[in-house]
DNA sequence: TTCGACTTAAACATCT
DNA sequence: GAGATGTTTAAGTCGA
């Protein structure tokens, strides 16, 4: 009847297990370009020069323009003489834009905002500013021009009227484009502090920090605590012009003194100004109380911690307190700057731990240069064994690696990240009990889509032997697979079907008639029978099993050397913070183990809990 | 190449 | 009748 046929169920176990390692390699090998980043390229000297290049340009235009409506409006007044009097003023303006004094304070806080933008909004801003300064001083010097001119023909021509109503008109074209300019540089202004992007107004100071672009750890803390301990020097408006001699080019030109700081800018620019944007959506729904800012009362901008009773309070602490301005920009450059600090180190240890799966994995995979202890351990030793094979899911970074023993034969390149059902190769025989594996990898199954690397008649077993009766029901079965293991939770139709076969197939799964139904017990003798005869019963078996199993006698003495120390500190060390490792040590011993059961022994049961040590060390 | 273990799919029967 | 349970067969993979 296809009781189970589900949609899900393959034709082919083989088909999804194509190419998955490619892109996990690749993952792995996604080696983050140390390089600077463009924005990080970008020096106060570059902005400079490109702020020459542009004044250039624009000014250009400008007196272009200019000098066509001007012709156009007073065109009889206008003699070649004139015209060559306007053209030699682009000389001077043109020069006097590439000098550093045109830098206002806008332009700075371009700069100092420079951090956090893309080069792309860099540059776009940069255009926009530059070009509005320029048109400003354009249309300034040249109406300054054009009253000295007007002044001049005004006392040569002893003015005649209809000249002069001509020379008032074009000034008060000018005073009109000049005025336009004006707005629209205050509009421009407007909308990049709307956009946050502008924090301090023109006559500011800004902390010379701030232009720094890389600041080492020291730098920060000085900054640090300049921005939350000192008061905010923002009186000096009227000798704020000061800074507009500020050699830009000597400020900060260098480039970072800490690349690191500056390896992700576009990514820090992006994150900065989403944050800023999420900070003030934050700040217009009001009734949420969840800012990222206010939390038990507290306001979490750093270095504030003034306790509120309300929301309501802190919102006004947080506009009154860390209102858009220079402190509290410098702070956020701070906090961005740890975030950043923080980011990289994470990167770090994400690029540390693909390093280790890589290796790992590489070596799982090599031909056979390494013995392959537990698998073929498991292999030549009778029942039990719970095979350990990788699993496909390398994905997920807390795969454990218990499996590690099997992974030669499980993890393939076309193998490794497969979900589904795949074919794998449990060279062991059920020799070992899967408990230890389990329950210390419990949480990994639990949560990860990650077929576990057992046969259904060890998990089945352990199911079993995990109940309190020893007993169970085909669905409680079934509950505990999908209980214990985030694979089972899917592909029902196909595992439940060989929880099915398995329990039939198996003699050591014995159906007992029970009050609550029938119910499936494990036969552990028809358990261990199942292992090949040849090994079990001889005590040479074991010498045999390590030999044939690539365990060298110098493997297997050390080996049974860091067993005896029964931490197996190899692996224990690498598995403090890594269960999988921890489990893979058991896992050994327990192979081990039960290869020694069953040579000395054929009673001994192989449940979980039980002490395997003593038995290989003596 | 063969064999055994294992997985998967499927058909079928029985029971609830 | 539908779904769950249980049995059996077949085909395929994989390692020894």
């Amino acid at each position: 009847m296809m009781q189970e046929a589900g949609p899900e169920a393959p034709s082919n176990g083989t088909t999804n297990q194509n190419g998955v390692v490619a892109g996990a390699e690749g993952g792995a090998r996604d080696v983050r370009a140390k390089s600077a980043t463009p924005s990080s390229d970008i020096t106060a000297a570059d902005l400079v020069n490109f702020q020459q290049q542009q004044a250039l340009q624009v000014a250009r235009q400008i007196l272009l323009q200019q000098q066509q409506q001007q012709q156009q409006q007073s065109g009889a007044i206008k003699s070649p003489k004139s015209n060559e009097k306007q053209a030699s003023l682009q000389m001077p303006v043109s020069v006097a834009m590439m000098t550093p004094q045109v830098i206002t304070p806008q332009q700075m806080q371009q700069i100092l905002q420079q951090q956090v933008l893309s080069p792309q909004q860099l540059q776009l801003l940069l255009q926009q500013q530059q070009a509005l300064m320029l048109q400003q001083q354009q249309l300034q010097d040249f109406y300054k021009k054009q009253q000295e001119q007007l002044h001049l023909q005004l006392f040569q021509q002893h003015g005649s009227k209809q000249q002069s109503k001509e020379v008032s008109a074009q000034q008060l074209v000018f005073q009109q484009q000049l005025l336009q300019v004006q707005q629209l540089q205050q509009q421009h202004l407007l909308s990049l502090q709307r956009q946050g992007l502008l924090s301090i107004q023109p006559n500011q100071n800004l902390p010379l920090h701030s232009l720094t672009q890389g600041m080492i750890p020291a730098e920060l803390q000085q900054l640090w605590k300049e921005v939350t301990g000192a008061p905010v020097k923002e009186e000096n408006s009227a000798s704020n012009n000061g800074h507009r001699g500020l050699d830009l080019t000597s400020a900060s030109p260098a480039p970072p003194k800490n690349p690191l700081l500056n390896q992700h800018p576009t990514t820090n620019g992006q994150y900065s100004s989403h944050t800023l944007k999420r900070e003030s959506s934050a700040l217009d729904d009001h009734s949420h109380h969840s800012h990222p800012l206010y939390g038990h009362g507290v306001c979490k901008w750093p270095g504030c911690e003034a306790v509120f009773e309300d929301f309501q309070s802190f919102l006004k602490h947080l506009n009154n307190e860390h209102a858009l301005d220079d402190r509290s920009t410098a702070q956020c450059r701070v906090q961005m700057q740890v975030v950043q600090q923080l980011e990289l180190q994470l990167a770090k240890d994400k690029e540390r731990l693909q390093a280790m799966m890589t290796h790992l994995h590489v070596k799982s995979t090599e031909p056979k240069p390494t013995p392959q202890p537990l698998n073929l351990v498991s292999k030549s030793v009778p029942e039990a064994s719970p095979p350990l094979s990788l699993p496909q899911t390398p994905t997920t970074p807390t795969a454990p690696l218990t499996p590690l023993s099997q992974a030669h034969s499980v993890i393939t390149p076309t193998s490794l990240h497969t979900v589904g059902p795949i074919r794998r190769r449990y060279s062991d025989k059920y020799n070992m009990p899967i408990s230890p594996d389990i329950v210390q990898n419990k949480e990994f199954y639990m949560n990860a889509d990650v077929r576990p690397p057992f046969t259904y008649a060890s998990l089945i077993r352990q199911a079993i032997l995990e109940s309190p009766e020893k007993q169970l029901t085909l669905n409680e079965i079934y509950n505990w697979f999908t209980r214990m293991f985030a694979y089972f939770r899917r592909n029902a139709a196909t595992w439940k079907n060989a929880v099915r076969h398995n329990l039939s197939l198996h003699k050591c799964f014995v159906r007992v008639e029970n009050v609550k139904g029938a119910v499936w017990t494990v036969d552990e003798l028809e358990f261990q029978k199942r292992r090949p005869q040849k090994i079990s019963g001889s005590p040479a078996l074991v010498k045999n099993i390590q030999t044939n199993l690539g365990y060298g006698p110098a493997l297997s003495a050390a080996f049974q050397a860091s067993m005896a120390e029964n931490n197996i500190p190899l692996y224990t060390t690498a598995s403090i913070g890594s269960p999988t490792l921890n489990s893979l040590a058991n896992a050994i011993r327990e192979e081990m183990n039960g290869a020694m059961d069953h040579g000395n022994s054929n009673g001994s049961d192989s449940s979980p809990g039980r002490s395997p040590l003593p038995a290989i060390t003596g």
